[in-house]
DNA sequence: CACCAGGAATGTA
DNA sequence: TACATTCATGGT
């Protein structure tokens, strides 16, 4: 079995999905409320939340920051986890009025807006990535679940890197910032669509590449 | 019925 | 630093 490298899984799945146009959503608002209400947590249930807010016009930053929790808690409990996550939500709003609303906060460097998001309870690692990269526009790689599932499966990890996180660095030296906003995407559909709903991932388009399909084959 | 989903905060050792 | 636990709905 040959070697793959980043590059060459971005290449392969690039072809099969094009340009996907992450991050799902009609607003840089709701790309910002849809990182908080997937922390793990399926789309679909999402998007339901979502929905929930928008057909009360309230799908945006500013409605969410002075909205009752309460309230705020019954429009997004299909995302589940909705006692924290209503709490959370309202907590990043306000700090993005507070500091003055989303453009004020993209005048911010990469490393000031790293800072921001990370001190704004209930947004980790992944969710400060997401909103760096669709959000803001900035050079990130996103590293998730799904990230650490498909480079460790097909063995990407490179010699002197600890996980998916330290190699995550590297790609985004070496990368465009719209290719790195379709490896994510890319990465998120294939697991989706086929890593999670075949476990075996016998059916997978990379299972020449991809270790797990070995350990499947093999007796 | 069991298990998991595009995590993060909190507590423990 | 490295794990374990908790949070909660909806799909398979």
């Amino acid at each position: 079995m040959f070697q793959v490298n980043y590059i060459q899984l971005h290449e392969t799945m690039k072809e099969k999905y094009g340009d996907l146009h992450w991050w799902p959503a009609d607003t840089v608002d709701q790309i910002i409320i849809g990182s908080i209400l997937t922390q793990n947590t399926a789309w679909k249930n999402v998007e339901v939340a979502i929905k929930n807010l928008s057909v009360a016009n309230k799908d945006n930053l500013h409605a969410i920051s002075e909205m009752e929790i309460d309230q705020l808690r019954e429009y997004i409990r299909p995302a589940g986890f909705f006692n924290q996550k209503s709490g959370y939500l309202k907590e990043i709003c306000i700090a993005i009025e507070k500091a003055g609303g989303i453009g004020k906060v993209g005048e911010f460097n990469d490393q000031e807006l790293e800072k921001f998001l990370i001190s704004i309870k209930g947004v980790g690692r992944e969710t400060m990535q997401d909103i760096m990269l669709y959000a803001f526009r900035r050079k990130v790689f996103v590293v998730d679940k799904y990230t650490e599932r498909i480079f460790s499966r097909i063995g990407i990890i490179e010699k002197g890197m600890k996980n998916a996180f330290e190699l995550g660095k590297e790609i985004e030296k070496g990368m465009k910032i719209e290719d790195l906003n379709n490896f994510h995407g890319e990465i998120v559909e294939i697991c989706k669509n086929i890593c999670q709903t075949n476990p075996k991932c016998n059916q997978c388009f990379l299972k020449n590449d991809c270790n797990y399909a070995k350990d499947f084959t093999d007796p």
